[in-house]
RNA sequence: GCGGGUGUAGCUCAGUUGGUUAGAGCGCCAGUUUGUGGUACUGGAGGUCGCCGGUUCGAAACCGGUCACUCGCCCCA
């Protein structure tokens, strides 16, 4: 640490970023509140074996790219790297299994230790939906949907495909795993040495490699469809038809596999190519094991997460929220009825910026800059005649107005109708 | 974790083959305007050239290391 920087991987949240940042959330809070999803928020810490025990000791959020800390108690903690297992472990510690079905909604800051890139920070965003109890197509339709209109309300679902593919059940798993196996030991020696590793430990995770002659490789290997069982075929038209009755476009992507096993059925995510290497900007599946995994009942479970830095990347920029009106004072006699008047508006719903230092002049320069429409001009003179002078920064109009603490109901009228002038 | 690029004022960037006191525009502050913003003009502040070390009579520039950002790999949101 040889400057005062902000640690690697994260970064401040200014206003103006600010902005931006609150409208790709609450998009979503109002996307899934269409759908019945719930507001909730689990610790941003959790005992490491929430995330170690479900993402298995293969995957790479657990192996290196954690954040985990002894507590003074002696305790292993993990800052939370996802949601997904907060908000399972939050149903079974809290005994919600009894009340299925649970549509949750979440907003938070999540940790990986990871290099960081555009689109990829150490500390970032995510808000995401939790569709818990149901195992059937539509619940997957819904949850698809409820991620497309999200990303429609801001404007960027233009911007993406959505990748899908099936998983399918246990057993189809296994079978293509098996078959998947058998076709790449025979090319084990050519493959990349990422993918080596990989064929010991997550043959899946084989299929989504960029490495050009793994690719080779893998396209005659037996394709993932061919492996579904009816059960799953027939889930999945289901779902498909589903979502192309509502016009939510998708294309297959046999290759789109999670690395994680309590993953199955539906795998999805809508990527962009606006963001470079870190397209994917809402993905998510099905996960029925995970409850099981966390030593809960078996409760099946689908949902989403999105990335809201990368989000708001995409996003028109607005401008934070600041006040239109300011009361100014002209001279120091007027300060105490000039915080006086500018509590009593505040009082009456009317945000007040209220400058304490510097001359006239200089309030009104700095009025100006901050986009104030209104200025309330408070002065000896006006203080004698119980007045005040409201003047329109906008088209520099300026007019007096009677000025009474014991009702100041016209200065607000008058107010209010300036603000609503064009 | 691996490979490439970049780092000079708050911001965007100049800075010649290594040469003496490192520049511009925007922004900021002040004045022209002692009770009135925007425009204009005038002036001012602001830099250990990311950091540490080395080469050299002399380094913002060359070399090494390091930190940060960035692009790709990896992984994912």
């Amino acid at each position: 640490m040889s400057r005062l920087q902000p640690v690697r991987g994260t970064s401040d949240l200014l206003p103006e970023n600010m902005a931006n940042h609150n409208l790709v959330i609450n998009a979503a809070r109002k996307a899934s509140a269409c759908y019945g999803f719930q507001e909730m928020a689990t610790p941003i810490f959790e005992f490491l074996e929430v995330f170690s025990r479900p993402l298995g000791a293969s995957s790479d959020i657990v192996t290196k790219e954690n954040y985990s800390f002894e507590d003074r108690g002696g305790e292993m903690l993990t800052l939370r790297p996802e949601n997904t297992a907060g908000v399972v472990r939050a149903m079974i510690s809290g005994g919600l299994t009894q009340s299925l079905p649970l549509k949750y909604f979440y907003a938070g800051p999540m940790f990986r230790y990871e290099r960081p890139q555009k689109g990829r920070m150490r500390q970032f965003h995510q808000v995401g939906i939790e569709y818990l109890g149901p195992d059937d197509a539509l619940s997957d339709a819904e949850t698809i949907a409820c991620g497309a209109r999200f990303l429609d309300s801001i404007g960027v679902l233009g911007d993406c495909d959505l990748h899908l593919n099936s998983l399918g059940d246990a057993e189809s798993r296994a079978l293509y795993r098996d078959a998947l196996l058998e076709y790449l030991k025979k090319f084990s020696g050519d493959l990349s040495d990422d993918s080596k590793m990989r064929l010991l430990v997550n043959p899946l995770r084989i299929l989504d490699s960029k490495d050009s002659g793994d690719r080779n490789i893998l396209q005659n290997a037996p394709k993932f469809p061919d492996y579904l069982n009816g059960v799953s075929q027939i889930r999945f038209e289901n779902l498909t038809s589903a979502l192309d009755r509502v016009g939510v476009a998708w294309f297959f992507n046999p290759l789109l596999v999670r690395g994680l096993d309590y993953y199955c059925h539906t795998a999805f995510e809508f990527v962009t190519n606006s963001l470079g290497a870190q397209g994917t900007v809402l993905g998510g599946g099905r996960y029925d094991g995970l409850s099981e995994m966390l030593g809960g009942p078996p409760v099946a479970g689908i949902g989403w997460a999105a990335g809201v830095e990368r989000l708001t990347m995409l996003v028109e920029g607005v401008l934070p929220n600041s006040p239109k009106v300011a009361v100014v004072t002209a001279d120091d006699a007027a300060q105490q009825a000039a915080f006086h008047l500018a509590e009593q508006l505040r009082d009456a719903g009317i945000d007040i910026d209220f400058p304490t230092n510097g001359a006239m002049r200089k309030k009104l320069k700095k009025a100006d800059k901050a986009n104030i429409h209104l200025v309330i001009i408070l002065g000896s003179d006006e203080l004698s005649k119980n007045t005040v002078l409201l003047r329109n920064l906008s088209n520099g109009s300026q007019e007096e107005i009677a000025l009474d603490f014991a009702d100041n109901g016209g200065l607000v009228a008058a107010i209010a109708k300036s603000l609503l002038a064009p």
